[in-house]
DNA sequence: CAGGCAATTGTAAGCGCTTTCATTAATTAT
DNA sequence: ATAATTAATGAAAGCGCTTACAATTGCCTG
């Protein structure tokens, strides 16, 4: 491996300069800067990034944790991620915690040995203090899809309420009374604050919330085929489903369809997420649209900008979830 | 940040044994190594990658490039590749190429700069030559989802030829007799294969290929729905479709579903890649599974044993897709 | 109990770069 | 033309670790 020393030989110069030259740092008068760069070519020259880090130490990565890397939900946001960091030349090191507590941590940890200039984490099984806890020992951090308050500077996240809301509010507005909801697993936050904003929209059109409409399922698409086949099994009347996600309104439509009911003649359906495939179904299924991607951008700003001290970029901690209208909800007749 | 120089004066031992604790390499007495444990415990020690990365001359991790990180393709990939290598305590390093050459070019270059110990590349846009040259001068490397001869044991893919033939194969099977294809781009070594292996399915059951029955879409679900409207416009007859993907067969259902046809009562669809949304479905897409996870997962062992030496894994150049029956296809009545 | 061998530990020379500080060359002001 | 600045370079001290190689120590054997 050719080092910077000999490209300094070949070059004539110093290696302080030509360090100066691949970084484009300190003054260089341009009939050196082209001398070194020569060099450079004919020895076939690659900067060592590793050693670079060492001495200046940074290392222009940054450090992600997500629960897995299937679906398709990690890919878009860092997708977002990475389109931005990109552009500032910084490197993403990705990493997986299984939304378990000890891998988390121990993928947190590896990161950070590695050095990593700043963490973008989706972690679910950590505690809160744990977190603020890194943030105060001066960790440079951002916590997407997730709010906690002593370092709510640091958290990104989706106004899940809010989505929740406008669904059932939806669902109102075209003429709905009798709503069930499929809700996703309790032991993600994510799922409660679904069902409060469905509360709220119920609370605000002064209808009473009935616990007897709802079902805890797991985010999973049997589970909303689960859901259907409970509530219409205990008798339950309804002419709308609000779903706490996609998969699992894919799942109720199915278990609807199974039982003779039309989507959305009979039953409307509204999701949650507005995944790709929302959009393929034969009628397009109504949904809340997470803007997925753009929290992945907004978690590279921040560290752009608070970590990197790269101008300022557009910057938003919480997130708008809109309504998009498809063919699955209808009045009821 | 506490050094492995603090730690060993807290421990009353050189800096060497901090190291060989850490690394657990040479031979420490048990007492000794606790006394170094106790120290780097309270003087709160965390091993500096980097540093170790520049001595040693190895990082320890793995760079990858996909096209994109969006869709649930290379995150499934991905998934496979890094629950292998975190049980060796590898790392990945990722970077997107967007199937431009000048881009997926600079990228590699990037990974090689942060002396990565291999790479894994699903690279579309460089030419085989730069590949195999970079083979050539020592880069471990190895190639996902394509195949090039002069370095075919750097190569893992999928025999897309044999998927496209068991695809048709399964409609000649249960009766089909004109079969239309909609065909991805051909812009793609993948669109061609599997078109071949339709050609092979239909010439092995002694009919004649008919072009006038195959339609160049692009992968897409639109470009499914106007391959049908081509087809069927041209006045054309066929009992059954086969696509080049899954993404492409839902849009052909929803067109043909437009068009007042029946799936499969009246036209039996089958598609490709076995992605989640096919089994979402009702009536759930018959289709030929890609094993994507299980690519990443041979990608992980051909570098954990070639690079790392690290035992011997299962390994399989080329993977086998397979039909997977469900309720799009059925005999013609 | 000396000699020999293996198990432990320490010494110190890098790994390839960045960066401060000092030095020298080139400009500008006086 | 000379002093005062400013621009370009070079010298060299690390960055925090790994890893020969050397030096010790401990334990056996005869």
């Amino acid at each position: 491996m050719v080092t910077i020393k000999q490209v300094s030989e070949k070059a004539g110069v110093s290696s302080a300069t030509v360090s100066r030259v691949i970084n484009d740092t300190g003054t260089v008068k341009e009939k050196t800067r082209k001398l070194v760069v020569a060099a450079m070519e004919e020895l076939g020259y690659r900067h060592n990034v590793v050693a670079a880090s060492l001495a200046s130490n940074k290392t222009n990565t940054v450090g992600y944790v997500v629960p897995e890397l299937h679906g398709s939900f990690f890919g878009s946001m860092m997708g977002g991620t990475e389109q931005s960091l990109r552009a500032a030349r910084k490197h993403m090191l990705i990493a997986t915690g299984h939304s378990d507590e000890t891998i988390e941590k121990a993928q947190i940890e590896a990161l950070l040995s590695r050095r990593c200039d700043a963490l973008i984490l989706h972690v679910e099984a950590v505690t809160d203090d744990y977190l603020v806890n890194l943030v105060q020992q001066g960790v440079k951090l951002v916590v997407v899809n997730r709010y906690i308050a002593e370092i709510d500077d640091n958290c990104i996240s989706l106004d899940n309420v809010k989505g929740g809301y406008l669904a059932t509010k939806h669902m109102l507005d075209i003429g709905h009374t009798q709503i069930a909801y499929l809700a996703g697993s309790f032991f993600k936050a994510d799922a409660i604050n679904r069902l409060i904003g469905h509360k709220q929209a119920l609370s605000e059109a002064g209808l009473e919330y009935d616990a007897s409409l709802m079902y805890e399922g797991n985010f999973q698409a049997k589970s909303g085929a689960e859901g259907i086949r409970a509530l219409l099994a205990k008798g339950k009347l309804f002419s709308a489903v609000a779903c706490a996600n996609d998969e699992m309104a894919f799942g109720a439509m199915n278990a609807l369809r199974e039982m003779g009911k039309r989507v959305p003649e009979d039953i409307s359906v509204i999701g949650f997420d507005n995944i790709d495939f929302a959009s393929y179904l034969t009628p397009g299924l109504t949904t809340i649209d997470y803007p997925v991607r753009q929290i992945g951008t907004m978690a590279a700003h921040w560290v752009l900008d608070r970590v990197y001290g790269k101008g300022s970029h557009a910057f938003k901690h919480v997130l708008d979830p809109r309504l998009i209208l498809r063919g699955t909800t209808s009045s009821p007749e």
